[in-house]
DNA sequence: CCGCATCCTCATGGATACTG
DNA sequence: CAGTATCCATGAGGATGCGG
């Protein structure tokens, strides 16, 4: 909470937390950024090529602007420059899941000529799965496209992904590219499998479950 | 959920749910508008005049975009053209609310030279008061220089706004501009000051509640 | 008046090239 | 690899106009 402050060019000049918040994150490509630092610091090239399409210039002021706001925080490891989420930076991730939440509908068009990384799915799929659960704690496994992601969810809601070298005891699949693995729990078939399809737009399980 | 769509040009082009959120509701002055048509439909007008700073065209073109993309839809009232949020699009009260909570260390700024519209509190009251009630239902009302707003929270976490002919129990303030009156319920006095304080930005009770 | 559309200027975004 | 520098396209913002 130190050094928290929002900056003056282009600001609403609301005092409004909502505006607030949009001063600080709310330029273009600012909430990716910080979705791609979730999981856990990364370079500068590995943003880039994680984020397609922004300019190396945008990049670069964003993730200047955001350290300033308090949100990202450089830190020299021992390879060389990483950029990481300040613990307040982190705190966004609630938010955003709620966003991410509320744009199930737009994913039931399916994926298109979008492109698509299972990097994503370390936000979505505790969102999907946080509202969904009936009995935490569970851990389910999902295997996107050959990276397999294992999540345990607890009792209070939080999330957190965990080691990847379990045998799934039941084995479905939502889709031609995702397959999930039930790791251990009382995470019911169908929760499962809504979630996986609705993160990768299976409009018919999608309309089964969120009708 | 028919006719949702996310445009194509300056589109993120990610199969993610936060992108294509984004891609709907990221565009400038969009969530402000959602904002403003949270707590009922308005006319072109309005919308302008509670927006200091929007451009005439820019909102008349965010207002098409988000009524193709199913968020907003105009309405014929028996006055005019009423512009109003599909139920999709108030659905991102939560998100919203969410990242209103997430700013208030912005708030602890005090409001300096930012404008202040009583009707900001319409989306702050509640998302702070969600999270911070220790025993719903509540009642409880606030006067904001002037406008008196009468919230009733309930065991759902939900909340409505009701009607302000209601006479408080206990009267307090949380800085110059802001009376709060505790109406019915268990709402302590510590929550309801520090509700009131976080959205003026009085920085000592923030401190002591969100330390 | 209200609900926009048009015009204009300037800041910002985006792609590419370039440098320490 | 980690950014800057440059150039062009686009979007933002303010003013004004115009039909209903």
């Amino acid at each position: 909470m130190e050094n928290v402050k929002h900056p003056v060019g282009r600001s609403y000049g609301q005092f409004c937390g909502l505006a607030r918040a949009l001063d600080v994150v709310g330029d273009r490509w600012n909430l990716l950024v910080v979705r791609e630092l979730l999981p856990g610091p990364l370079r500068y090239g590995e943003l880039k090529s994680f984020l397609p399409g922004v300019a190396s210039n945008l990049l670069a002021e964003r993730l200047r602007t955001m350290e300033s706001a308090g949100v990202v925080e450089r830190r020299l490891g021992d390879t060389g420059v990483l950029y990481g989420l300040t613990p307040w930076g982190a705190e966004l991730r609630e938010p955003m899941e709620a966003l991410g939440r509320w744009a199930i509908p737009l994913l039931a068009t399916g994926r298109g000529d979008d492109t698509f990384r299972p990097r994503w799915l370390a936000l979505a799929l505790p969102a999907m799965l946080r509202d969904r659960t009936a009995a935490p704690p569970v851990e389910v496994g999902f295997d996107v496209e050959g990276l397999l992601i294992v999540l345990r969810i607890d009792e209070d809601g939080s999330s957190a992904r965990i080691d990847a070298d379990r045998q799934p005891e039941t084995v479905l699949t939502a889709g031609p590219e995702i397959v999930i693995g039930l790791v251990a729990g009382a995470l019911s078939v169908d929760q499962a499998l809504a979630s996986g399809a609705a993160l990768l737009g299976n409009a018919d399980v999608l309309q089964r479950v969120f009708p």
